[in-house]
DNA sequence: TCGATTCATGTAAGCGCTTACGGAGGAAGG
DNA sequence: CCTTCCTCCGTAAGCGCTTACATGAATCGA
């Protein structure tokens, strides 16, 4: 166990702790020489500076913090590991803390990063509308968010327009044949929930349709279960020929409810999701859906984050593409 | 933000920080009437102990580590969110170390946490090879493992036989009447991977079967793609009517490859995984798996962690049971 | 009434670092 | 040869806590 300290370091290098901690943070006024020993008793003694100690002159730890909706989400995962993968580049740690999907469990999850002193926080997706309040928390931390915009551009931010996922998918179904697109969207506490509808919304009624088959859910499985329950309960002629859902886990729950009501997909009923999730593309049928890039979004927030850690200027927000990836849940029937 | 010290809190309350620390501490000594006055200040100025000053002193932060093979993989984020719940339910931050299934990793993983000073650590599956090792490396922190036991008990573990999960999947294979059972194997690196072969093995060699169909891969997406697409090339006569994966992700994308080779599951071969994540329960054909009851784990784990750091005696190996959750992909053909 | 306890509280030291400050040499300048 | 200025380094203080120890007041029995 470390239980050697720079006390230790320093009777070892025969210096005095000061030079120790000199040389090891590369500050200047430490001749090449007696950097050299101090290197030497370093690795002789197999020391390594406490974090914790560290964190408490300076104000900050050698961690990171990601505030996330949900730890089990297949969506948001991957762009966590990219993360956590920077951090631990940096030698730094990943904290993690769980909002649930809850703007409220945002503020406190900054509240909580901050009073722990994280060198940097990325907030995955959310809603902005707490931003100001989270950045009163934070009170300095670096902070980017990712999956959307932060309110007033307080905090930098790795984006896509969610909007025009949707209407990528409303053009497609319509190019497709579909006349009746229904919408299962998520939960409304969150950018994502309420711009993926807007966007469907908005196509809708750019290419001459009317939105009136909109339910709404949790992103989750078992949100797309139930809102597909429902929409199965609507008398037949009021059917849906398409039904376009806010996530992946969503549509791929949606799927199962509608094989088990016996209706075909996509013959009877085509199927769309948004994310891309890696059981999208191995689901029977696949699934098309938009692809959101996660793992860039994740490293392009941790590259963010590390550039303003190391005291650059605020960086610009970065915004990323969203693509229609066709699969055979919409192919042409 | 949290500026306000312990100094502050004596000022306002008019007694010394030392009087302060032991109020909040629930250390003797205090009288009723102070207690209350200190209570009283910490209210009126929002004051929250500073985490990290605490932990300098106390050698321990109010964090726990938890070491995982995989953040994105479905199958131990739902344990890992199971713990991350427990621990903030106590006022503690989580922090996750991804090992990418390296049992080297693993060994980093716990020196990192130890120099953080985590309060406790939850391995999550791995191999047991290295548990000296990393005992040694976590020196005194209250470790417990999960989906494992540890070598020698140096932890307690919250574990299940993997090898009966092999032998359930096994007689039913058989009992549907399946002659050539294939199995597709983890990496060996983990208990799970040598572990569920092993039972496989005695299983198949119990009911009288040669078990010379075994393929080993990675237990992602892309291992049991690719051990599909390698078990698809053999000459039609060595052909499999059934194959066992040893996780669900590598059964999914298996599903996925043989249908796309013209393989029909579960008519011309049956096939099982092993984990029972979400996933598993909506895929087409629905996925025959051992049931791990994994939020089960994540909570027991938590929970004797949870008597360990409260200092209690070295709590006992915790067996869950494993169960075959007969499905679609195996059904009765 | 008086020492012996007991209880509440204040103070100092220390956890392992960083950093401002100042002193000792040595090099440069006159 | 003496001042001036660097360079390199040691020391002290402080980050925000906890805790051992010291102090003083209150309580008790005799």
């Amino acid at each position: 166990m470390s239980t050697v300290s720079i006390y230790d370091v320093a009777r070892e290098a025969g210096v005095s702790y000061g030079t120790v901690s000199r040389a090891l943070n590369g500050r200047s006024g430490v001749s090449p020489h007696t950097r050299r020993r101090v290197v030497e008793a370093v690795a002789r003694l197999g020391y390594v500076p406490s974090p914790i100690a560290r964190g408490l002159t300076r104000r900050s730890t050698i961690a990171f913090g990601i505030v996330v909706p949900g730890m089990a989400d297949p969506f948001f995962m991957p762009i966590a590991q990219g993360i956590e993968q920077v951090a631990r580049g940096m030698g730094h740690a990943t904290m993690l803390y769980d909002t649930g999907r809850s703007a409220a469990a945002a503020v406190e999850a900054a509240a909580f990063l901050a009073q722990f002193r994280v060198a940097g926080v990325v907030v995955l997706g959310g809603s902005n509308r707490l931003d100001d309040e989270m950045a009163e928390k934070l009170a300095g931390i670096p902070t980017v968010v990712a999956l959307r915009r932060s309110r007033g551009g307080v905090f930098p931010a790795v984006f896509f327009d969610h909007a025009v996922g949707s209407r990528l998918v409303v053009e497609h179904l319509r190019a497709l044949g579909r006349r009746r697109i229904a919408f299962v969207g998520g939960d409304e506490e969150s950018v994502a929930g309420v711009e993926r509808l807007r966007g469907f919304r908005e196509a809708m009624r750019d290419t001459g349709q009317s939105a009136d088959l909109v339910l709404r859910g949790a992103f989750t499985l078992d949100g797309g279960a139930a809102a597909t329950v429902e929409m199965l309960a609507q008398p037949a002629g009021r059917r849906p020929d398409a039904i376009f859902y806010a996530s992946d886990a969503m549509a791929l729950a949606g799927m199962r409810r509608l094989r088990e009501a016996g209706v075909r997909v996509p013959d009877d009923v085509a199927v769309v999701g948004y994310g891309d999730i890696a059981f999208a593309a191995i689901a029977e049928p696949p699934l098309t859906t938009v692809r959101v890039h996660q793992e860039q979004i994740g490293l392009l927030a941790a590259r963010l984050l590390e550039q303003m850690v190391g005291g650059g200027p605020r960086p610009a927000d970065i915004e990323v593409g969203v693509e229609l990836i066709v699969r055979g849940s919409s192919a042409a029937s």
